[in-house]
DNA sequence: TAGATTGTTAATCGATTAACAATC
DNA sequence: TAGATTGTTAATCGATTAACAATC
């Protein structure tokens, strides 16, 4: 693992992964590369050259099997093991990210949500309780998370950031229409619905360019 | 405009809208390329090279103004009137959408939400009326949609990309964990966040590694 | 053995970075 | 004029695609 992996070649992995698990429920075994990609709507060869990263998985003329690849990238992805997250902001979309099942199946938990929100705090929904801000700091020590997601308005997610990674936390996601400052330590993605929006409308209008 | 131009110099002219959105309300006038850059964390070079691919709306030795520049890269990404656009699943991160500022800031406007759920359909809330599925074909017609965001479980995605292009609709962001068929001329683009996260704990695996 | 499919190298393609001439 | 900053070309870097030898 000498040579820089591409960012979206992990992201790809999710997807096999995906795959992976879909092929499983229908009984499947063993896979080959092209049928994993043929879901997937990508070519085999990128499939195979995204596994090329990391080691050998299959078996010449015969392909995939599906449990061992699936363990394999479940470690290459570190999710052998289980992950702690909190949700910071417990709006509409902070909601729908505490309860998402996806990530449960990924060994992802999300174990606590915080808000400003006095009528929002010390309730507890389907397992996961909210608390005020100023318990950012203590829940994260205690309840050993690493992983913060961000879904608080723009106005205040700069200040949360900073609160998280004094907390400990190591990555976070955030999901507010602002750049971050964060140390080079901390891990920081970001997801963003206009910019996808806007692509949409951009090839929307290309195409009536061409009408 | 004969030059392909990279998904990511679309994505990114979203990105220079906003922080042209942020110097308005400062106050400033005009900015350059470099207080852009730095603003969104990204290099000079590559904020000049991306807009290069449409024309030259600064002034060498003073910069761009900001008034002017918002409005080339509203024209450039099909911002400069309104689109219409509806929301299929009102679950959590249904509603998160349908209630998201962001968007109408930029001109896109959700006109309708869709729900299979009876205790949700034909209310009011905030502007937007949620419809039984039945009625995808008729509303989309009638309110002028073009654009649908699906919210939707995966198991139901498919069948309901299905009823939206047959309905007219011409682009489609998807939330629901699962590569949909659409025809050609339907433009599609993929959200997922668990992809996102997965590239999280890939990264602190990745430092652990180091240590 | 013949057929199938992987893993990897080489070729191509595309995006980013850097440098600088043009010019306000 | 001198300083600043754009727009664009060239160089670099990186990712994808294709081809094929290895081998199950």
């Amino acid at each position: 693992m000498d040579r820089k992996i591409p960012e979206e070649t992990i992201i790809r992995l999710s997807y096999y992964l995906r795959a992976l698990f879909y092929f499983t429920e229908e009984n499947k075994k063993v896979v080959s590369s092209r049928q994993l990609a043929d879901f997937l709507k990508i070519s085999p060869h990128q499939l195979r050259k995204d596994l090329s990263y990391f080691g050998q998985f299959g078996k010449k003329g015969v392909g995939y099997s599906c449990p061992k690849l699936i363990d394999n990238i479940k470690e290459i992805l570190g999710l052998e093991r289980e992950w702690s997250a909190c949700v910071v902001g417990f709006g509409n979309l902070g909601r729908a990210l505490s309860f998402y099942k996806g990530f449960r199946d990924q060994g992802i938990c999300i174990k606590a949500a915080f808000d400003v929100d006095k009528n929002k705090q010390n309730k507890t929904i389907k397992d996961i309780t909210v608390y005020p801000l100023e318990k950012i700091k203590s829940i994260i020590k205690k309840q050993n998370i690493t992983i913060a997601i961000i879904t608080v308005p723009k106005e205040s997610a700069k200040q949360i950031a900073k609160i998280l990674y004094e907390s400990g936390i190591r990555a976070i996601l955030n999901f507010a229409p602002i750049k971050l400052d964060v140390p080079e330590e901390v891990i920081l993605k970001d997801v963003d619905f206009t910019c996808q929006l806007t692509y949409l409308t951009y090839r929307l209008k290309l195409l009536e360019k061409e009408d």
